[in-house]
RNA sequence: ACCCGGGUGGUGAAAUCGGUAGACACGCGAGACUUAAAAUCUUGUGCCCCGAAAGGGGCGUGCGGGUUCGAGUCCCGCCCCGGGUACCA
């Protein structure tokens, strides 16, 4: 043995690649998938594979999710964590577009620069298991879950209103609109008609709500869960016309103010309108449907400025008897409710806006406690409804609480068979429908004699054709109705010419499903295997962004709800426990392309390592919250991680180990195993730090005893470097088949604490007691203190004594 | 407008139950090592005031009230920032 006079440095970009290479070749990070004794499958979000790379979004992402998963294995589960890539879809296409290439080509390769990345970055991914969701391996399952759809009788097709860009000549999906213009060109959007598929989730909105009360969820996600969902509790009521005999239907949340309706308000694109417009009418109406109709969706519901027209038909008010002017105008939408209203200006803002430009008639039928039933309205709607609030002008009801007004009324009604109570929600069905070109073909044949036929499952997968012209149009048609040669089809049922569905599904029916793919992904004949399935699913654990809290959270449950419902899985909820993690800033600004202040990953992990990349991500703030990226931040972390290295290097084997490090040892342990599991991130880490300037205080050498169980707790965090130093410390295996360290309980326990003691609550002095000692020897040890005797003037009123925290005296 | 988050030093941030505000880290100051620098190590660092120093005092968690022996934490009323939804009846 000789020794060496420069001791060997911390050099991550030396073992970080041998352990990657190591983990692959000794298949470390591969899980027991078939006989695991604790399963537990953690998932992340999968990526978009953009040609820019990751983002330090994503690693910020994934390293959370990655610590997690490390930990559930140290701690003794069989962990599968696996990831695949989102590589359908328009962000795909589009980026091709702008490229010039063809996203058939493109995709490889930016999944390849992806998986490099990843590997980089130090991932636990079982690799055998990913998935793309842009080959036909996947997509043919994507199709086969359309079906299954259809056969529930939850896919149906009905004509409806898409964004249209008329500079890119193409569709675009809602979320590719922002603030009414086109993300890409800044083009104001406009409104199209075409024939599209739709799901049902609006039939589940009661299902997806409730569950959302047993979700180990982030209370954040939930709620824009339930907002979104909409639940609404009020009133379906109905008004005779007299005139045509039709009855109008309006939704209400407010059957209270029935006395305060003075007209009714239809969607223009209502079906009743063109039977009760007067001849009179007619020609205004229709040239205001017109208007409306041409009108894209957004500025219709940005333009807030009251427009509309007297159909000259009148219903009856059920409540009063009366006669009331039936108009029809913009701001009562068709997609909700009834399409219908009825019109309280009295109590509705909208309403009294409206009423004030066409001189409606408004009555006050509810008043607060200082207000009477004549109380003038002071230029603007009485909106309140809280228990103070009761009803006027409203016959047998004056007088009546709001509350139960609303159920009186509706009961009432109801008796008289105006109506009954009815719960709205507001969730939409789901449109499936792009007329793109990168996406699973939506797998329908339409015949003209058996109409719509669904593609036998045998026939999977309707593969995309490699088209070059894949670039959208003026004709608001997909691309591959173009193709001839390839929508040209039989018909399945009767063998006739008959022709393909030239739409493509939307991405996020892709990723609706995924996590059901990733223990089966190796098998071609099922979409999962239902052994595998019944073991590893529901998802344990997922993290990820809170953006995709109301589309695909709220896809994939559904999704899961209706596979139940058919019989191929037996859980209605895919993700039993969920946390949104937050977003990362740098220097206190959001990062952008065009500010130029994008991290890039790989040069922040060339020149700090990425095991000090991904601590630092992690140190930065909570988790859950998101963070600001210092660029000299970094810098501490990999002091840390070099004293680490240096302690495991230089430690001793003989002698023994301080007591006093011991017992903070067993604290560090408690709080990183507390504070992972927690998604603690930041706090771990400074725990660890912590624990570490008290091992290696100066040019103190520690002992082996004090540095091992370190190296492990460090482990899902510095997964390489921990490798590497439970190597050097004569272990033969991985560090992540270790386990993780047990603390001791007697060792937390303190003899002595350190007890603050204030006079009126300020703070006066610090004594070192023994942790049970009495109030009366602690109250004679301060008086015996020169410095917090001399603020007691007088005899204490009041003695507080909290052991072991504090003693308070009040004079 | 509504619904969620959040506001703490020069900076990123800590703070189970109401109990030492500012852990940990960056930055900065001082010192050791060095011919020098870097690296490393030691040490100081909320603000203000008195003091040569030792030391002492006051103030302090967006603003204004309140509860309490004691409030970053609880209650009432505001202001500001971030995110989501939005003519949803």
């Amino acid at each position: 043995m000789s020794e060496i006079d420069t001791p060997t440095p911390y050099e991550p970009r030396s073992i970080e690649p041998k352990w990657q290479t190591r983990w692959t070749e000794r298949a470390t990070n591969t899980a027991k998938l078939d006989a695991p004794e604790r399963p537990f499958y953690a998932l992340m979000m999968f990526p978009y594979p953009s040609a820019e790379g990751l983002h330090v979004g994503n690693l910020f992402a994934f390293t959370g999710s990655d610590i997690s998963a490390r930990f559930h294995r140290l701690i003794g589960h069989d962990v599968f964590q696996p990831l695949g890539f989102d590589a359908f879809g328009i962000h795909s296409e589009n980026y091709a577009l702008k490229v010039g290439a063809h996203p058939m080509e493109l995709t490889p390769k930016n999944v390849g620069n992806f998986t490099r990345q990843l590997e980089r970055a130090g991932f636990m991914i079982d690799w055998n298991q990913k998935v793309d969701t842009s080959r036909a391996d996947y997509y043919k399952w994507t199709q086969w879950v359309f079906l299954q759809l259809h056969k529930q009788g939850l896919a149906y097709k009905k004509a409806a209103a898409v964004n249209w860009c008329p500079t890119d000549k193409t569709v675009l999906a809602n979320e590719q609109v922002e603030g009414g213009l086109c993300e890409r060109c800044g083009t104001p959007v406009e409104q199209r008609f075409l024939e599209q598929w739709f799901f049902r989730i609006s039939e589940y909105a009661p299902r997806l709500l409730n569950n959302l009360d047993w979700l180990d969820w982030s209370p954040i996600t939930k709620q824009a869960q339930r907002n979104w969902i909409g639940k609404s509790e009020g009133a379906e009521l109905t008004f005779e016309v007299p005139s045509s005999g039709e009855r109008i239907a309006v939704f209400t949340t407010r059957a209270d103010t029935i006395y305060g309706a003075t007209y009714l308000v239809l969607a223009p694109e209502h079906p009743l309108v063109a039977s009760i417009t007067t001849d009179a009418q007619r020609g205004e109406v229709a040239a205001y449907q017109e208007r409306a109709t041409k009108q894209d969706l957004i500025s219709r519901k940005s333009s807030k400025e009251k427009t509309g027209v007297f159909t000259g038909a009148y219903a009856v008010n059920p409540a009063t008897g009366q006669n009331i002017p039936i108009w029809i105008a913009d701001y009562v939408l068709m997609e909700y409710g009834t399409g219908a209203i009825m019109a309280v200006p009295g109590h509705d803002e909208r309403d009294f806006e409206f009423a004030q430009v066409f001189r409606l008639p408004v009555v006050r039928v509810v008043a607060a406690a200082d207000q009477q039933a004549d109380t003038p309205f002071d230029g603007a709607a009485f909106t309140d409804d809280d228990k103070d609030c009761r009803l006027v002008n409203s016959g047998r009801f004056d007088g009546l609480a709001v509350r139960d007004a609303k159920r009186e009324v509706t009961a009432w009604l109801a008796e008289g068979g105006h109506g009954k109570g009815v719960t709205n929600y507001r969730l939409h069905d789901w449109c499936i429908s792009r007329q793109r070109y990168w996406g699973p073909p939506i797998p329908i044949i339409y015949c003209d004699d058996c109409g719509a036929v669904p593609v036998p499952e045998s026939q999977l997968p309707v593969e995309l054709p490699f088209i070059p012209d894949f670039k959208p149009d003026d004709s608001g048609i997909s691309p591959l109705a173009r193709h001839e040669e390839w929508y040209r089809v039989p018909c399945p049922t009767c063998g006739k010419t008959a022709r393909r569905e030239t739409d493509v599904s939307d991405t996020f029916l892709d990723s609706a499903w995924y996590f059901l793919r990733y223990p089966s992904a190796t098998r071609d004949d099922v979409p999962f295997d239902a052994a595998r399935t019944k073991t590893w699913l529901p998802v344990n654990s997922y993290i990820g962004g809170n953006e995709h809290a109301v589309l695909h959270l709220l896809y994939s449950r559904f999704i899961t709800m209706v596979l139940k419902d058919a019989g191929h899985i037996d859980f209605e909820e895919p993700f039993t426990r969920f946390r949104a993690h937050g977003m990362i800033i740098r220097e206190g600004a959001k990062m952008s392309k065009s500010k130029g202040n994008v991290i890039n990953p790989d040069l922040y992990m060339e020149e700090w390592g990425a095991d000090a990349f991904r601590m630092y991500l992690m140190f930065l703030g909570p988790y859950e919250e998101g963070g600001d990226f210092r660029d000299q931040g970094i810098s501490g972390v990999r002091r840390f991680l070099d004293r680490l290295w240096a302690s495991v290097r230089d430690a001793v084997r003989d002698g023994s180990p301080d007591p006093d490090v011991i017992r903070k040892l067993h604290r560090t342990i408690k709080k990183v195993g507390e504070d992972t599991a927690n998604l603690g991130y930041n706090t771990a880490i400074a725990a660890m730090m912590e624990y570490m300037n008290a091992v290696r205080r100066g040019e103190r050498v520690p002992h082996r005893a004090e540095v091992e169980p370190l190296v492990q707790l460090v482990a899902p965090y510095a997964p390489h470097l921990a490798e590497e130093c439970w190597e050097a410390l004569g272990h033969e295996g991985s560090v992540f088949n270790a386990g993780w360290p047990t603390f001791d309980a007697a060792q937390l326990v303190d003899d002595e604490v350190e007890l603050v003691v204030q006079v009126n609550g300020k703070l006066r002095g610090k004594l070192r007691v023994a942790a049970d000692v009495t109030q009366e020897a602690v109250m004679a040890q301060a008086m015996a203190d020169e410095a917090i005797a001399k603020f007691v003037v007088g005899t204490p009123k009041k003695v507080i004594f909290v052991p072991k925290r504090l003693l308070n005296i009040v004079v």
